[in-house]
DNA sequence: TATTGTTATACTCTATAACTATA
DNA sequence: TATAGTTATAGAGTATAACAATA
């Protein structure tokens, strides 16, 4: 069983994206939002999505987690649900206007933060950091490990 | 005001941190323990602290929420708390045996976990990851920025 | 019965404010 | 008064389990 080469790499993730994530929910705070807000609504500009099981898994929570955000956002005006009229079980999610203009907002301080992060950072350092950060993500979502791989339920 | 050269990077990075992090949590809470937990063990094995509040900063929470965490290891019997015969004020934190041994067993989980995150990757690029994220962090740690430079209270 | 989503409830992590103990 | 830490309370985000609606 051969040990890691250096110091922990995780533990330095860790705690990257620990001032990094606090840094990203305070920007998106200060513009009005929230972090689970800004992903659903990116999520639901960018993607065509089918149900909310979907878009629950595109930002990864799960469908009772989106129904909360969910119930927040509509509560606030940000979005409307109404059933899809084909599948009376799937509740189509729309942004509002205010919905739409909040976005516009959250877009600009999410931008301000990236070129807070870029700075000092070349093109191709950046290209080089995103498919670290792809291929870290791959090697933690890929197949469950063995803790999950008994199922005694 | 320049805009962002390609995709904001700050989402990728909050990606890849929302999954690293979770399975990093998934691991340890598998190993029987948290990731708060971890933190707090290994600064104090690793750092030597002059108090609960330098504790506190070096994980990044507050001297409450230290608090907190070291009230469950105490009930666990991880940690005891003793105050300092020199300066009462001060309250020693220190491992028990049986927070040792957890910590032993959170340092495998953790290393198997990094094993896991290093998948692929050479030492070279492990360096590369770790400047890159040293720089993520100072971009975000160094002075506050507009937000919180106004103070109306 | 299977699928989609919601409600009810609870847990973890974090924070601020008020408090106690010590200096 | 100032410093170290704790307690009380609250809020955000997440989860599971049970439920309702629809197919």
């Amino acid at each position: 069983m051969p040990r890691p080469t250096g110091p922990p790499i995780g533990l330095a993730l860790t705690r990257t994206a620990k001032a990094v994530s606090r840094a990203f929910d305070d920007a998106l705070a200060a513009a009005g939002g929230s972090l689970p807000a800004w992903l659903i609504m990116i999520s639901l500009k960018t993607r065509s999505l089918g149900n909310q099981r979907e878009l629950a898994e595109a930002i990864g929570i799960r469908g009772a987690t989106l129904t909360h955000h969910l119930n927040t956002m509509e509560a606030d005006g940000l979005v409307i649900r109404r059933r899809d009229p084909a599948n009376r079980r799937i509740h189509q999610v729309e942004l509002t206007d205010r919905g739409e203009t909040l976005f516009r907002q959250l877009a600009a301080a999410a931008s301000t933060h990236d070129q807070r992060l870029r700075t000092g950072f070349s093109d191709e350092e950046i290209a080089t950091l995103e498919q670290l950060l792809r291929r870290l993500q791959h090697n933690v979502s890929g197949e469950a490990h063995d803790r999950a791989s008994r199922s005694d339920a």
